[in-house]
DNA sequence: GGGTTTAATTTACATTTGTAGAGCATGCCA
DNA sequence: TGGCATGCTCTACAAATGTAAATTAAACCC
């Protein structure tokens, strides 16, 4: 069963994204991957880990005294999560707003124009999406 | 000086939209809008007030007795704080994807399709953005 | 003027989130 | 064989968030 409405918390966005890029992986080896940016110690990262197994957004399998984790949501599914929650909270909703504050919201290059032409061209025949609404 | 970065909980969504709706308004009015949607009582929505006129999303003024609240932040606001967050956190910062992610999402109605094409091409021909990126 | 409303103030408390230290086991290297 | 390194476990704790009761004060109606 795919989780319906994924939520992560601004904490769990870095550490999820560290593990898409490196799964299966263990705890020390996303803290070092973070640490940079974050500055996390061991301790913080691994609590995050654990609390995000207990949610479901990870999962944890131990192999003798390593604990080997994998994510247990797509980046796909994280990024629709975060979308459908602006959408409802911000926009009520309805998508053409978001999309124009999203448009508005800085100048695109003559690429990125390019881009969503592009995808604009690609959704618009009649298409049956597929995977049902946001 | 506007707020750079707006963000708002996900309980203070409601409270902020009814009084965008409402304003100037009392804390009463509010929490009758809202309780049956979210069933919360006057403390509840007052406490979630006063939070937030103390973060500053919200301006309290007192006229007698009562207190009289107004949005410290637009809509508008708030919307691109939200996508920030989204942009920022699910989509390292590419614009592209999102709105790939968003138009994947579900179906477009034929007339949501129309209102997105003309969104495009009004963003199209070199325009100068204005306030600044998101 | 004494009850009933209405709004405000104060205080509280559980849960979640952000952050981490301390101590324990184990294995490797000298 | 005795440290050091490495990872684990447990515990802690403050701040933010979600939720609300209790108490007080005024105000209005009869």
């Amino acid at each position: 069963m795919t989780k319906p409405n994924v939520e992560l918390t601004e904490s769990e966005w870095p550490i999820i994204k560290a593990v898409w890029e490196t799964e299966p992986c263990t705890a020390p080896a996303i803290q070092e991957k973070l640490l940079p940016a974050t500055g996390w110690t061991y301790s913080t990262v691994r609590t995050f880990m654990d609390r995000m197994a207990a949610k479901g957004l990870l999962k944890a399998k131990k192999a003798g005294k390593l604990t080997i984790y994998t994510s247990a949501i797509t980046r796909e599914q994280a990024q629709r999560g975060e979308l459908r929650y602006a959408l409802k909270h911000a926009f009520n909703g309805a998508l053409t707003p978001m999309l124009q504050c999203l448009l508005e919201s800085r100048d695109l290059s003559p690429a990125e124009l390019n881009d969503i032409k592009q995808l604009i061209a690609k959704y618009s025949p009649g298409q049956t999406g597929g995977k049902g609404g946001l």
